[in-house]
DNA sequence: ATGAAAGCGCTAACAG
DNA sequence: CTGTTAGCGCTTTCAT
């Protein structure tokens, strides 16, 4: 299991010089130079304030030296680090998206991503007080099963704090989040389209706030038409348990017209658990899910699904961080999209 | 889009003690306790040093103030960080399960995940400079697309750097990877004993040194049967690659008996290729992946696949971070796993 | 077992 | 435009 070494270095010796050297100071780049050091932090801090000529002398024997000035240091003088915490789930498709989009516009922002992610909720706690010890200069919070009172404690704390996708921090943080309601409406609204007489519900775990808020969407638009929408709980967010209610479920011994599903990767595995037991999608029953993860696009499921305009999300989100006064929540809208697990039912009944 | 505001705190006073005020500094807990800086320092890096009488009543009068050590100023004193960066591509399945164990393997030894996600391999020396200033303990550079180069450079910083996953690295920096050519001879073998007599080899990138090996592993299994295993490239290692080559392809305007592909997230969208136009998997061509990712195992794609032990990777990456002096290379065995995607054939023909 | 003091590398007045 | 200086909050000798 264990084999080889390293061998040569690299063949030119211009690639020698180290990218950065950790134990070079802006002191020892001063010595070099024949500046004082504050100048050689003016260069890399204030470069405008130094002259052209000294500027790059500065640069070149940083450069020849590997000098990099150290973020550390300047976080301690600074009393900000640069540095975003982000904490998130360990799993799912959806947060994929959401940790490499924080990731990009963090970075775009010539700050740093400190990631956390975690199992379940119980580890978040100690996580959140690790973290905060490094002065951050925001925290992000996501995912609907953290405790609204974990999040409380933190607001009264000098770090601003911003919940992404938890409706239930309404009233107590600045957050962002999809309109989930309204995203449901949308949903039941094209399945009353399609002319869906019988809609089960699919939520991930009842008491996630977006199960809730998603469920009382799609049971409002459903029942003004008079349309029943039982609420059948898979368990968990995640494929093995939307197989399962795929795989078994039939309310009242027979299928109902369509499976509106809480979010895409458990309307996979219901996908996957119909068809396992040969019910056809949509020909027989129509599936539709949430999120609009990048798999719902995928020719073998092509969901019918509402987009969560993430991009726009994490924006939001570090918008919010920016504008400490700001205790306003941003709700966007998302956006239906339209696939091939539903279409317009003959009704031959 | 913008609507609603903050209203009450918490409910109880005892919660609204912040988890953590950064703005509260040993000193001032000092006072508070009736004890010296140093003493409160000694609490929380060292407590054996301090009596239980005295380290309880810090411990008391830190939390209600909200104290909490600020890692930044003690990475400074310390010159480590506790930070470990982690550069990684921004999508594809098969990093959101590196990213997270990573994570939980970081938290778990109380170090933090400072991670950088890119897009194409441009942007990486750029972010890996970055991150560099916060004087990591040790930095991860993942993706079989970032140049060598780039790497031979960062040896000879002081900070620890171990290559994970690109084969390329091997005789230049401490390097995690799994035994691609082994793992492909292995999923060869297995189409062999299947019966296949024609393969088609459907990689990324040509260029990529994973596609190479795993490439490498196949003809060399395949040719000493006699049998001819072309390459196709599908131009990036995603499943839009994947589905084009599926739902085109033909080999010498015929079927192969098999697709042998160099990623699971292709193979997903070979996969749908064929079915969209009518190819049966298993029946009409077998098709195989490689990496093991989570969606592998749904029904919908059942994939014959090699699975990477993820957790152990993530180990000995980290664990190399630690032992400067060992230059060796781990290489691990992955897991042949048979799915529905392969099946012995019916020479019929 | 505890306190005093030096200093990690940077930034930002302030002075010249 | 550049140099001098005083800390940021911690860890760690070195005394006591």
């Amino acid at each position: 299991m264990v084999s080889s070494g390293r061998k040569a270095k690299g063949s030119k010796a211009k690639n020698l010089v180290p990218v950065h050297n950790a134990s070079v100071t802006s002191i020892e780049v001063a010595k070099h130079a024949g500046v004082s050091q504050s100048t050689v932090a003016r260069v890399f801090a204030r470069p405008e304030l130094v002259s052209v000529a000294t500027r790059q002398e500065v640069f070149r024997v940083a450069e020849s030296l590997g000098y990099l000035p150290s973020a550390i240091a300047a976080g301690m003088r600074n009393q900000r680090s640069g540095l975003i915490g982000v904490v998130v789930p360990s799993y799912g498709e959806y947060w994929q998206g959401v940790i490499s989009e924080f990731s990009r516009q963090i970075n775009d922002d010539s700050r740093q991503l400190l990631l956390t992610t975690f199992r379940d909720a119980q580890g978040v706690e100690g996580a959140i007080r690790s973290i905060s010890r490094y002065r951050l200069d925001g925290l992000v919070l996501a995912s609907s099963t953290i405790g609204v009172g974990q999040i409380s404690r933190l607001i009264n704390s000098s770090m601003p704090v911003v919940a992404f996708n938890q409706p239930d921090a309404a009233n107590i943080a600045p957050q962002v989040v999809v309109d989930n309601q309204q995203g449901a409406t949308d949903i039941a609204m094209h399945l009353i389209e399609c002319g869906v007489k019988s809609v089960a519900f699919v939520g991930g775990v009842a008491q996630a706030s977006t199960d809730k808020l998603r469920y009382r969407g799609a049971v409002e638009a459903f029942s003004a038409q008079g349309i029943s929408c039982p609420y059948i709980q898979a368990g968990a967010f995640n494929y093995d348990a939307g197989f399962k209610i795929g795989a078994m479920a039939a309310v009242g011994n027979q299928l109902p017209d369509a499976f509106m599903v809480a979010a895409d990767e458990i309307a996979f595995g219901v996908l996957d658990g119909l068809r396992k037991r040969g019910v056809r999608v949509p020909e027989d029953v129509l599936v539709t899910g949430f999120d609009g993860v990048p798999q719902s696009f995928w020719e073998g499921y092509d969901l019918t699904t509402l987009v969560q305009p993430i991009e726009l999300m994490v924006t939001g989100a570090l918008k919010l961080l920016v504008e400490k006064n700001s205790t306003d929540s941003v709700i966007v809208e998302g956006q239906l999209r339209i696939g091939n697990s539903t279409k317009v039912r003959n009704n031959h009944g």
